[in-house]
Parts: structure tokens; C-alpha cells; sequence
DNA sequence: AACAATCCTGATAGAATCTTGATGGCGGCA
DNA sequence: TGCCGCCATCAAGATTCTATCAGGATTGTT
């Protein structure tokens, strides 16, 4: 897919907000398109096929709800409520009929633009395509998610604290952690200086991840301060 | 299919926000797990897997933010930020960090419970890629909507506890569960520390299950951590 | 510059502890 | 009576912890 500015279809009477939305999208390359009613709205919705949809509860020939639950009868496409009612049950209802987000007038633009980045990463990772956290460096890989740990394709079996180690080495891949640190979070304050417990743990890891234990190319050893996974 | 509760896991340390919290979940119907601090909550969210995460910005061990930059490096959960500091920059910066939602308080529980619906809407699979009601691994095949279990074309009779434990591996399939989450999914919170009946039933599962159930190739142990249920 | 004392790190191995799987009995219930 | 869930016990195995030793780097002193 060409990275082309995304598609924003606004839906909003009132031509003062709508101004202002235009302006802001505009200014931060987003491709607008405006409806000035719920009719038009669902027209450009399944015509021009937006990526968001900014959607004012308040239009004038239909009740927004209405228009959303209409929307969600033919597309997912993220939508996004503004309103000014903003303690009513509007809200709920209105999430509850497949909005995505809502945001109560008055807000700010950078707010609008942050939730509207949310939206369209929604819509990139669909979730079962997610793409699964996986570390990887040199013949290292490791899955988060399932917990496996592979060196060159072969799987290494890691003790529960092996793997709690290794895992907090990932979190700060490429940066030196320091002994207390590493002790701290895989045993907890009461350990922090225990630091023969590490290099128990790090030659046993070694052993289990490097191809030469004794001249570590991965885990390796920052003296004085602690210790290193390095990264890609 | 048994739609279990959606586990939320709850990162807040003001204990009476954190009761409302709980209280306002339970009476939904949602499993809560909870967290008291930054630390404790990025090993529940690596631990646990939960379907939405509920994170405060005002954590008394680590900047809120961190904590959610820390969560995405390994995992998509939604995570919904709840902050008092509405105005700040920290709105933005926590929902292009990976936050799903921002929630400002004070917030009623008809929102809160709203949002929670739409993270979970999100997280759900989409049309085409919808879980199939048939798992099969190796020569086991469950119909999971008959509620029927086959092994090599030959009917296992399991008994309702025995089925819930293999229908909550399948949920995870692939990846390693908890004792702890078992227990909770299959017997109840009350029961998350008695891990004596997870040995008796996954004998009795290889038993029914495995080819050979003294050396198991589906179910498998992962030694200190649970179970995992082989997937493909 | 040389030397020694000290600290840091890695290796190894045994003991203590925890975890797991196997088995069988008990009671409730249809 | 037969099935099922619950509970207790035991042995084997794995894991964690602890202690000890040696090589190398660093530091401080002369």
C-alpha cells in the first residue's frame, strides 16, 4: 500500500468546526472530505471509503447514533464522535454501536490528531495479523509471547529464572543494565546485592545462548557496571 | 462457546481508586488482576496476559509512560491510560506511545465500562479471521461448538472439568499458561494457589489425550511457569 | 614504574529446596 | 453402583541457592 496521506471524511454541520477540523487535518497531511449531514455523510462513507471518520453527534436530519449503527451495518471503518453533550448516555451508547473513540467539545487539536493516530493503527495491525513481538540478535531469537527461546533454530530450554534474566536483558536491549538493576528486577529490592546470584545465572545463559561460552559475543560483560545484550 | 470473563489488569496504586475500580469490574463480570506499582504491573502483563490493561499515570515507582512504552515492546494488549493531569501533553504522548484510550478523571463507570467494550471489540478477530470453531493439533481435533473431543478420529469422552481445562489451553494455544491463570479459568480466583489439581487433570488429560502420555508431545510442561497446548 | 593488595568476574560442584507426576482413597451424587 | 471431583502422600527429578577457588583487572602505594 503507497503511503498516501490518509483519507479523513468529516461529518459535521456546523461550518465554523468544520473549518477548524479541515484547517487542522490539512496542516498535518491528512486528505479531507467533508459532509455537512448524515445523509451526505454515509454516501461519501461508502463511496470514498475513508480511512476515519470524524462523526458530530449533533447533525440536523439524522441522530448521529443512527448514522454510526448505519455506518457499522456495511464497514469498520474507525469512527471517532464528537459532541458537545458530553454527560449524556450518548457516549456509552454511542461506543456500545461500534465508535471507536469520542471526543467531548471542547478539545484540543493535538488531542484530535493523537486519538486519530490511534485510530488509523488500528487499522494497520488488524488483530490476528498483529505482527508477534520477537527479539532476535545474531543466531538468537526469542518469542515473548509464547516464551520460547531459539539459538539457530534449535529450541534452548530456560529455567524460570534463566528466562526472567533473559527477558529483562531484552527489555533494554543494547543498553548496559547494571548489576543492581538486573537483580532487581528478576529477584526483587531485596536482592540488589546479591550480585553473585548474576554471574550464576549469566554463565548458565552463556552456556545455553552463545556459541563459545567463554568468549560471549551476545551477553556481553560491561566490567564494574554490569552487563549488556546486544541488539539486532 | 463458554465465553469466559475478559481478564483486566489493574495498574493503580491509590487503594481506593483501585477498589472502585475492582468493585466496578466484578459487578461486570470481567476477571480483575491487580497491581500496586509499575514493577509488579509489567510482570502481570507479561505474566497474566490480559485482554485490557488499565494503567494510572500517577505510579509512585516509574513514570506511567515508560510503563506503557515498556508494555508495547512486548505485547499489543490494550492498554486504556487513566490520569487526574487531563491537560498536560501527557494525553498525547501516552496514545502515541501505543495507549488505546485516555480516560481523564473523575470518570463515570458507564464510560469506563464503554471503553473497556471497545478495546476488547478491538482486540476480537475480525470477520474473515475468525477463530475456528474446530482446534486441531497433531492427531487431536476438539469441535468446540458440538463440544466434542477426537483423538485420531476416535471420540474422548472428557469430563466437564477435564474439558474446561482443555478448552482454556486452546484459548492459549501455543503459548504458556500460568498455573495460576488455569486455576483461576477453570476453578475460580479462589482457587489460584492449589496447583495439586492441575497435576491430577492434566494426567488425566495426557491420559486421554496423548499417544504416549508418559512422554507427552501435546501437552507439555514448561517447568516452573504452567502448561502450553501445541498448536497446528 | 613496579609492586602488592584488593576487587571483580567466571567456573564448578554439592546441598537444600521446590516442582512435578503417579497413585489411591474418600465422599457426593445420579 | 459407577462416575466424578477433591485431597493426601510419596518418590524422582529439576532448579535454585550457596560456597569455594582461580585468573585477571584495577587501584593504591611506594
Amino acid at each position: 500500500m503507497a503511503a498516501t496521506a490518509p483519507l479523513v471524511l468529516l461529518i459535521e454541520d456546523e461550518p465554523q468546526m468544520r473549518r477548524f477540523l479541515r484547517t487542522t487535518l490539512r496542516a498535518h497531511d491528512y486528505q479531507v472530505v467533508e459532509a455537512a449531514s448524515a445523509r451526505e455523510g454515509l454516501a461519501q462513507a461508502a463511496g470514498r471509503n475513508p480511512e476515519v471518520i470524524l462523526l458530530d453527534l449533533g447533525l440536523p436530519d439524522m441522530d448521529g447514533l443512527e448514522v454510526t449503527r448505519e455506518i457499522r451495518r456495511v464497514a469498520r471503518t474507525p469512527i471517532i464522535v464528537i459532541s458537545a453533550r458530553g454527560q449524556g448516555h450518548d457516549k456509552v451508547t454511542a461506543l456500545d454501536l461500534g465508535a471507536d473513540d469520542y471526543l467531548t467539545k471542547p478539545f484540543g487539536a493535538s488531542e484530535l490528531l493523537a486519538r486519530i493516530r490511534v485510530a488509523l493503527r488500528h487499522s494497520a495491525f488488524p488483530p490476528g495479523t498483529a505482527p508477534q513481538p520477537v527479539f532476535q540478535a545474531g543466531e538468537l531469537r526469542v518469542d515473548l509471547v509464547r516464551r520460547q527461546v531459539f539459538r539457530a533454530d534449535e529450541e534452548a530450554h530456560l529455567t524460570p529464572t534463566e528466562y526472567k534474566l533473559l527477558a529483562a536483558l531484552i527489555r533494554h536491549a543494547g543498553r548496559v543494565i547494571t548489576h543492581r538493576q538486573l537483580l532487581q528486577e528478576v529477584w526483587g529490592s531485596n536482592y540488589a546485592d546479591q550480585s553473585h546470584y548474576l554471574r550464576v545465572y549469566m554463565a548458565q545463559l552463556r552456556h545455553k545462548l552463545e556459541r563459545d561460552p567463554t568468549r560471549p559475543r551476545l551477553l556481553t560483560t560491561e566490567p564494574g557496571v554490569g552487563y549488556r545484550l546486544r541488539e539486532g
